[in-house]
DNA sequence: CAGTTAGTATAACGCTTGTAACAGTAATCG
DNA sequence: CGATTACTGTTACAAGCGTTATACTAACTG
């Protein structure tokens, strides 16, 4: 989360853990290896995202989640995540669990209550301004658009029959539901 | 855009392009300045997809941009774009111009009609779900998610006054007014 | 035509990289 | 207690890196 992945070399990471490269080399059998065990638990971070959203002290629904994303404090894992992001996009074959996981962790668990699109528009957003926040650093203007978005999908909800209310404010409500 | 900029050497750049590394400084000064120079281009390409998405070809609204962008055949210059946007968050220092006009490239002329909220919404879900796209693959589900943005938004400015409905509708509509 | 410049090719330098080979130490186990 | 194992440390290697220096050729300029 310090340094990054993208020129991730194993003798500064290991003087800076104070041991040294073959070490490194000797636990994980190569660097590509070690690389990929730390993405494991890269992953396992963010999914608890979902989770986290879900405990006592967030319970106000998807703007939980981008309480949570969108925390200064997990900006270093944030950007950790999007660095390997993009690097995944040109090396598919290498990061395919990277890729797959991304996506589906949070379409099949957090919010599997909800139908698989409006949950694809809900990551997709907090995705978006989540990249917009780190690269521009206008957090009243990423937040209100946050709030918009979330107006959104009430007010459209509101002029729905109860069926199909059930399916966009689920988005919003689910985590809510859940916990 | 075939083979990134992560990994990016020298050599193999040059021989790619039947030179020598030593050719490549002498035009360019320096590594960095040649990487500078290539964002540059990137940027420039990305700019006129704002321009491209108001020509009489397209002429839907934010829905053409999303075409333009998930198009296929773009996809190796969106994924260069994401790669270099992950490493730029990492070095915010020698990529602030890039991260900067990322965003400000859209809210400050293809969607200067509309206010920054809306267009910090609009930009951030075709973001994100071109992101998800590249991962995934997914067509259908993603388009789908597109489709219901717009759903939403045309939605929710049905049920508003005309004075706030415009500033709603123009994120959709901007495009094709000024086409 | 002479001279300056732009562009290209070759060789080499110093440095960092991932990794392998080997030696030493601490702990575990029969 | 002796032996096997797990772990750490040191050295070395071959390859690749960005970059510099130098020589050569083609093209413009006065």
């Amino acid at each position: 989360m310090a340094h990054g992945i993208a020129d991730l070399s194993l003798r500064p990471l290991a003087v800076a853990i104070g041991t040294q490269a073959p070490v490194l080399l000797h636990h994980f059998g190569s660097k590509e290896q070690l690389v990929v065990e730390i993405l494991g638990r890269v992953r396992d971070r963010l999914r608890t995202i979902g989770r986290d959203a879900v405990s006592d002290q967030y319970r106000s629904g998807l703007g939980a989640v981008w309480a949570w994303a969108s925390d200064p404090e997990h900006g270093p894992l944030m950007r950790l995540f999007f660095e390997v992001y993009g690097l995944a996009l040109r090396r598919p074959d290498r990061y395919s669990d990277f890729l797959h996981h991304s996506v589906h962790d949070w379409l099949d668990e957090p919010l599997a209550a909800v139908d698989d699109i409006s949950a694809t528009l809900a990551i997709a957003t907090v995705t978006g301004l989540l990249l917009d926040l780190l690269a521009t650093k206008d957090r009243d203007r990423v937040d209100n658009a946050m709030q918009r978005f979330l107006i959104l999908l009430r007010s459209h909800a509101d002029h729905l029959t109860p069926t199909e209310r059930n399916s966009v404010n689920a988005v919003d409500e689910t985590i809510t539901i859940e916990g």
